[in-house]
RNA sequence: GUGACCGUAGCUCAAUCGGCAGAGCUCUGGAUUGUGGCUCCAGCGGUUGUGGGUUCAAGCCCCAUCGGUCACC
């Protein structure tokens, strides 16, 4: 039995959208699907039986984050990642390539590989295409992502092609260090080429055709405006094999789910569910709430009504508004399930819109009613924070 | 009872020599996209305890009064 297949249940006429089953050696997964992201093998705040209650397939866990604590050989010691954290479903790990760009004022690149500086204790660390599938290895995802370069946004057409080939060349050795390791794993490839059309193209062709199982489309959402994120794909999508699975990572917000699926992406991962939850921003049908705010002090009903979640069907708007505003650790529990339960469900709806035919309806209905966070006043915030950053 | 010190935004406190009354927290909104459990942006909020006086001008100087803290009787 191989330990990895994708197979298509539904597509769509009159969009890239389709539904599928990706068998993987600890599960089933359903797309099109949200991951939660447990960087630090955690979805902060919510337990195993808790995702598995708002119905989660597959969680994210970094690899970059777990080799500098606890260390790989420690979890390989400890059975792996499924052992350590007690999750026995499907598991992605992501190479840390985000996290050499994030982190970008204590790395430096070479083509071997990106030698940094660790956040925690300023140690000294090298990731190369080889010891980031020796140590993913060691962790043991069902899934795994191989190191990759993601370019700033705004870059140079120069930066970017070089950003773009430098992946290339580093996928092609990781394909071959994976083969020295675990054969039940199942190494996705990643697309780049940053908001350049031709090169977005070039990268989806030359990824699609190397022997990956599943495609991730890196390097978006990285500040750019929401239109050019999604005329990437319009460029991508068209490039990529039909029979392989695709992840867009990092992303996103609901209405990037609804959209995305849209223009043929079947997984997505983003912290920003459980990460704006944490602060109190809340997903419901008309959009997101602030349940920090006064207006919740009394409210009987739930955060969101309709909602099938474990704090929707057992907690009021007002109790979980008073558990944010004292402070109470019980809020980043009932914040995060609300919002991971949220976007599951928003997932399933979809594959079951896809399975009956009529994506675009539910797509048009679900825009309609769903007000996105103002992208201007974000751009306004980014600036400002930029601007205060130089000072 | 006597003396000293202190009363400035809801809270804790700034305010040069008498010269446009400010900050942090709280509060009201907003942002966060392959998570550094980090944060960031904007806004509301004032009869400077009260009443007089001096002065072009008083949170600041003077008098009275109310309240608080401390020390001593």
């Amino acid at each position: 039995m191989p330990a990895f297949t994708f197979t298509i249940d539904a597509e769509c006429p009159d969009s890239w959208a389709r539904a599928g089953t990706i068998q993987t050696p600890h599960g089933a997964i359903q797309t099109p699907i949200f991951m939660p992201v447990g960087t630090q093998a955690s979805v902060k705040s919510v337990s195993p039986e808790e995702l598995r209650q708002a119905r989660a397939q597959i969680i994210l866990a970094n690899t970059y984050h777990l080799m500098l604590r606890p260390g790989s050989p420690l979890i390989a010691e400890l059975g792996g990642l499924h052992s350590f954290t007690h999750w026995d479903g499907p598991i992605l790990t992501d190479s840390g390539g985000f996290q050499v760009f994030s982190l970008g004022h204590l790395r430096k690149l070479s083509e071997d590989g990106a030698a940094f500086k660790s956040h925690l204790d300023g140690s000294a660390h090298t990731l190369t295409p080889e010891s980031v599938m020796r140590i993913e290895a060691e962790l043991g995802a069902d899934i795994i992502l191989p190191l990759d370069i993601c370019a700033a946004y705004p870059c140079s057409s120069e930066e970017a092609k070089a950003a773009m080939e430098r992946t290339h060349r580093w996928a092609e050795r990781a394909l071959i260090a994976k083969e020295k390791h675990r054969p039940e794993q199942t190494l996705f490839g990643i697309v780049q080429g940053a908001f350049e059309p031709e090169l977005r193209q070039e990268s989806a062709r030359y990824t699609g055709n190397l022997p990956f199982p599943g495609l991730s489309i890196g390097g978006l959402s990285v500040g750019e405006p929401k239109a050019m994120m999604w005329e990437m794909l319009r460029y991508v999508t068209p490039q990529l094999p039909r029979d392989k699975p695709r992840h867009l990572l990092g992303v996103g917000s609901p209405e990037d789910l609804v959209i995305g699926v849209g223009l043929g992406m079947d997984m997505f991962d983003c912290v920003l569910p459980t990460r704006v939850a944490r602060h109190g921003g809340l997903f419901t049908r008309s959009g997101r709430v602030n349940i920090k705010s006064a207006r919740f002090r009394s409210e009987r009903g739930p955060v969101d009504e309709g909602c099938d979640c474990y704090t929707c069907r057992n907690y009021s708007a007002a109790y979980v508004h008073h558990l944010l505003r004292a402070g109470e650790y019980l809020y980043y529990r009932l914040g995060s399930i609300h919002n991971i339960r949220f976007m599951l469900r928003l997932a399933g709806e979809l594959r079951a819109a896809i399975s009956a035919g009529n994506y675009a309806a539910y797509r048009a209905d679900f825009l309609a009613r769903y007000i996105p966070a103002s992208e201007q006043v974000r751009e306004d915030q980014r600036e400002k924070w930029r601007a205060a950053r130089l000072r």
